[in-house]
Formats: structure tokens, C-alpha cells, sequence
DNA sequence: TTGACAAACGGACGCGAGTCCGCTACAATT
DNA sequence: AATTGTAGCGGACTCGCGTCCGTTTGTCAA
């Protein structure tokens, strides 16, 4: 469930470039001067107040030369986070390695990762947002939307917990780890936090309830 | 879906219709065209594949005229569902009296409400995405988007299960009503259902489960 | 070097949402 | 019936996204 990323090339996300000829010297570095722009005026402007005109013009390149490297301005923002996305998401399978390995509990690590999961979400709210929108021409590239480890992950400590005895054996596993991150997906976490007031510890603790709750049902059984 | 056409104070939405003065003639027939048209079109090829312009052009209207009566696409939509919404909500509400009149648990109430929910939201989606999507403007009106109601309705339940001491007294209800119903945002149950492929009775069977791991909380406790 | 052929470029274009504002014509008033 | 103020109308326009396609240019082979 880890590296489903497209390891060799960094930019896993390097659109083509898996093995044919390499990327024309000029190309690469109008990709590299379109990501650096785009992260100066999102840093500058808000993510939502930027459109694809102005980072094309910005970076002295044509709209043609923008969209030929990033399908839609999801997937720009998908790739602005990359590297955090990387790193996170490596955190968490090592700091999982060893929570397993020290015996905690999956449900337990769950409970961990999705608070980490509403920080890191929390965090990077406008370029996930912008993300989510184009949920379906991300899916036709290759590309990874950040919901598929997250619910590969969530998934499969579920699993694990059924496994070990920490659920009951028909616990549907798929359908959960889809409803626990439901409240997650950006624009509802974003009206939980921005209308309702909400704030990020509420929305933590509430999900660590919801699994205390699930792991009690077995208790109970028991 | 009948009816929900013209009569006079039709939609409690009617924008304005607030006591002053009685709108014109020609108005009304014109809404009640365009929202004819509409539910035409969107049955023929499908919510999505229709846009604002042809509404307009098939109503024999201008698009000024359009949006004077809905504010957008989203709009429109909700009020083509306004009368099966009312219904909807009109059923619950009496179920739900009935059926704390016989001593129901609120917890299974909450239950039931959340499966019909689900075959609402199933029965709409079409419509319910495109409200969902401009949920900005539709707050700035005064029109209620169909999740306030619902989300009044987990809330209350779920209060009162607080209060019958079926749940702890320190239960946050408040934000448990939103991770209940996240699962049910158009964008997120659209794709348990068409790219996960998840059934409506698994999806369901998954919230109930979640219920029932809350209320065991409290026998754990007690 | 030079030639040639893709890859890469760039900006005009199409599309759909939603706005704006000068014109029309309803209905209230005399 | 004529007058008039105003709600209502219509469609050209703006905006942002994303596409298309004729042109340029880097790269590689001769």
C-alpha cells in the first residue's frame, strides 16, 4: 500500500518521461519555472484568486505550454505538494512500522494517522481543494489523487484490525474507511471548518471517537 | 415531480414574494416555463449535459430573464426538487413523532432517518450535485440547501439520545451529525457509488453500523 | 554543418457560467 | 384611455477553463 507513487522519477508525476526519450532541455526547465510562478502567486494571491492565464503569462510561456504539462489546474496543485505529500505520507508507514512492531493496537494507529491526517489537511486545504475538484481527469492520467493512500491506508489497518481480533470479522473495512474519511474530503471539511466553526481539534477527537466507538463494538460481542 | 411550477407561494424559496408587492403576470408564467423546460431538458439528456443557455433559449427567454428568477444552475435544481424535498421532509418529521410517541430509541430513529436518507440522495444525486456545488451563493440567498435540514435533524437526534442517556453527556452531537452525513455530500457519495461501486444498501448497512457502535459506547460506560 | 522530424510552443478559440444595462411593457393611477 | 414608474426582459459581454492547431526549435543522424 506504500510507493504506489511511480518511485523512479521524482516528479512521479512527470507525465510521460517513463523510459522514452528524455524530456527536451527546454521543456523541463519551462516546467520548473510554471511550478516555481505558480507557487509564488498562490503563496502571494490565494490558490482561488489565481487563474492558469496569468501563471502561464507570469512564466513567460504560452496556455498551450502550461495545460502540456499539467492536465488542469488540480493537477498543478496536486504536484505543488508533492514533496510534503511524500514525505508525509512516508512518515506515517515508518512511524506505522514501528507502532506494529511495539504491538499498538491498528485501531489505535488509525486513530493516530487520522489525526495527523486532519492536521495535514487542515494545512494544505486550498490546494486540496482545488485537487478534488477535477477528481475525474485526474483519474483518466496516472496520477494518484491523495484520497487513494489515504483510504489505502485507513483501509488497510481496518483490515489488520479485523485480523487482529479488534473487530468483529464481517466488518465491511472498504466501506468504512471511506466513511471515516468522508468528512475529510475538502470541501466538507472546509465548511465544518469555515461555517461551523469547527476547529481542528474538535474534528480530531470526534473521529478518534467514532473509532473508539467501533472498536467497543467488538467488546461487546466479546 | 409535479407542481412545483407556479402556484402561488410556491417555493417557501420564492425569493422575494414576502408581502410586497404581488409579482407580474407575465413573471410568474415565465418561471413557471422555465422550470417546465428545465425539468424537461434534464430528464431528456441529463442534469448535466444541459446548460443555462438552452434553458433559456427552449423557455423562450433571455438569460436575463433566467437568472432574475434562480440564481444558478444550483438554484434551479433545488427548487425542481422543492416539493418531493418538502414531502420528504414532511414524512420524517411525522414518522419521527410517531415514533417517539411509541417509545422509540432516538438512536433508531436517527438509523431509519439516515436510510431513507440514503435513497433520497440516491434518487437525486443528479440534481443534489449541481446544488452542492455553489453552496456559497445559495447561503447568501435565503434559501435553505437541503443539508441544514438534514443536518438539524441527525443534530436533534442525536441531542435527544444524549438527554434519553443513550449516549454519554458529553457527546458531540454537533459534530457527530456532520461525520454521519459526510458520507452522504453529493461529490463524496456519488464516488462510493459509481467508481467504488458500493451498493445503496451496503453504504446504508455502513452507517447503521456506525450507529450502533455509538450507542454501544454508552453500555460500555454504563 | 546541415537537414529533418518530432516535441514543444503559444495564443486564438470554444464553451458554459454568470453579469450588466438599456429597452419593453405591465398594471396602477388619473 | 393616457400616463408613468418600475418590475421585468433580453442578449451582448466578461471571465476562467481547457482545447486546437499552425509554427518554432531542440536534437539527432548524416
Amino acid at each position: 500500500m506504500q510507493n504506489m507513487i511511480g518511485d523512479p522519477i521524482p516528479l512521479l508525476h512527470g507525465v510521460q518521461s517513463y523510459s522514452t526519450a528524455p524530456e527536451r532541455r527546454d521543456a523541463a526547465a519551462n516546467r520548473a519555472r510554471i511550478l516555481m510562478v505558480a507557487e509564488a502567486l498562490f503563496a502571494e494571491h490565494g490558490v482561488s484568486a489565481v487563474n492558469m492565464a496569468e501563471i502561464a503569462e507570469e512564466a513567460g510561456v504560452g496556455k498551450g505550454t502550461l495545460y502540456r504539462n499539467f492536465a488542469n489546474k488540480g493537477e498543478l496543485c496536486l504536484i505543488l505538494m508533492d514533496t510534503q505529500l511524500r514525505e508525509f505520507q512516508d512518515q506515517r508507514l515508518e512511524l506505522m512500522r514501528s507502532q506494529s512492531e511495539s504491538g499498538i493496537p491498528c485501531l489505535e494507529q488509525l486513530a493516530e494517522f487520522l489525526e495527523a491526517l486532519v492536521a495535514f489537511t487542515e494545512v494544505h486545504m486550498p490546494l486540496l481543494f482545488e485537487v478534488q475538484q477535477d477528481t475525474q481527469a485526474l483519474n483518466e492520467r496516472e496520477i494518484q489523487r491523495p484520497h487513494f493512500w489515504q483510504y489505502m491506508t485507513a483501509y488497510g489497518l481496518l483490515r489488520s484490525a479485523v485480523r487482529a481480533g479488534e473487530l468483529p470479522a464481517d466488518f465491511d473495512s472498504a466501506y468504512m474507511a471511506e466513511a471515516l474519511l468522508a468528512p475529510l474530503a475538502p470541501p466538507t471539511f472546509r465548511f465544518q471548518r469555515e461555517v461551523l466553526g469547527f476547529d481542528v481539534d474538535r474534528i480530531a477527537e470526534g473521529l478518534n471517537l467514532i473509532l473508539g466507538a467501533l472498536s467497543s463494538l467488538q467488546r461487546i460481542i466479546a
